[in-house]
DNA sequence: GTTAGCATGTAAGGAGTTACATGATTTT
DNA sequence: AAAATCATGTAACTCCTTACATGCTAAC
């Protein structure tokens, strides 16, 4: 059910919001951000880039030479148009904010979020793991006869994983929910 | 560092060997094998049927109707070129062996490699992970700026899983030694 | 009677990788 | 003298997804 979608769009744009770019500079945050075995190529940023140019989410400097090699630098900036679109995304509660590509990247932006998103998303992703935690334990009742070591091993440190951060998202929303209810006038919850 | 690589082959291929299969049931098995967010789709599977049958992997058998609709069900068998290239590539100790998408694969099938190849591979895999984390730190000791909240606990999470993931695998490197140590005559060990 | 599950496929397209191409500077 | 890091790109290709196409049976 859909893993794909602008990953890199929507890092871009966030990074730039800090400050202007270099693709060479963006990509080695980029490899952190996404971190956990992604490395990105150059063969994938750049051609991102120029589309991002072309919709005019971004705009070029090409003026700035590199202090390093004197070879001109192209730095980037995120345009009105491309600040919009960001804002528009980080507010986006549909089933593609949870999902695993592009969950953490929304996450790692979070502070630019609504506080009503953020809780949405949060929810959102924890069901959507406990719906798969579901879905694998009822194969595994119809399915008993999985006797093999080795597989019922990953499986069961998948599900300890999956578990694990179930758990770490239920911390989260509750942190969230009492940020938020103290902001609300405290005994005006809605009933 | 690569991530693609005849992911689904090497499943389907292991999976067969535990008897032939249908295409609708063998997607089945593949994604609670896959599993995790993973759901595999017709458009990928049955391509990637056709494309080793013709390369003599697999074999098919028309003959068999469905059970539940009359309609003509296709059986899918290993071919013993089948078994070679599964045996060639369980016992196959490169870096692919061990990187995200496959790793999970060829533990789900280690009963059918050797002892060595268990070892090596849990041991390539470790040192990876390793990596990774040296490489996360390295970038946080030399970027200590980052001051988000969420963006800080996205990493702390993330560093945590990869830890717990470098126990898991230090245990069963750990269990594999020992297997290994009671079957050479003991107080044999290389000094 | 309509939803869910069984069962097999194709065509178009997206997102990203690998390999190639180039070249300067700094560190080992 | 070699390797690493800086810096930007293109072309070909691969793997996989989405959407489409078809039709039957069982359960609700």
């Amino acid at each position: 059910m859909s893993r794909r979608g602008e990953t890199i769009e929507l890092a871009v744009l966030g990074l730039l919001h800090e400050g202007p770019l270099h693709g060479y500079e963006l990509r080695k945050r980029l490899n952190l951000m996404l971190g956990w075995g992604r490395v990105l190529s150059y063969g994938s940023l750049y051609p991102a880039l120029k589309k991002m140019l072309r919709s005019r989410l971004i705009s070029e400097d090409t003026s700035v030479p590199a202090p390093v090699t004197g070879r001109p630098r192209i730095v980037y900036r995120v345009t009105e148009s491309g600040r919009e679109e960001f804002r528009r995304q980080m507010a986006d509660v549909g089933p593609t904010a949870w999902e695993d590509d592009t969950f953490g990247i929304r996450f790692s932006f979070f502070s630019s979020a609504p506080s009503e998103t953020r809780l949405r998303v949060l929810e959102g992703r924890r069901t959507r793991l406990e719906e798969r935690l579901a879905r694998v334990r009822g194969d595994l009742a119809r399915n008993p006869k999985k006797a093999d070591r080795y597989a019922s091993e990953l499986h069961r440190h998948g599900v300890e994983s999956v578990e694990r951060e179930v758990r770490w998202l239920s911390d989260l929303i509750k942190a969230e929910r009492e940020h938020q209810e103290h902001r609300t006038a405290p005994g005006t919850a809605t009933p």
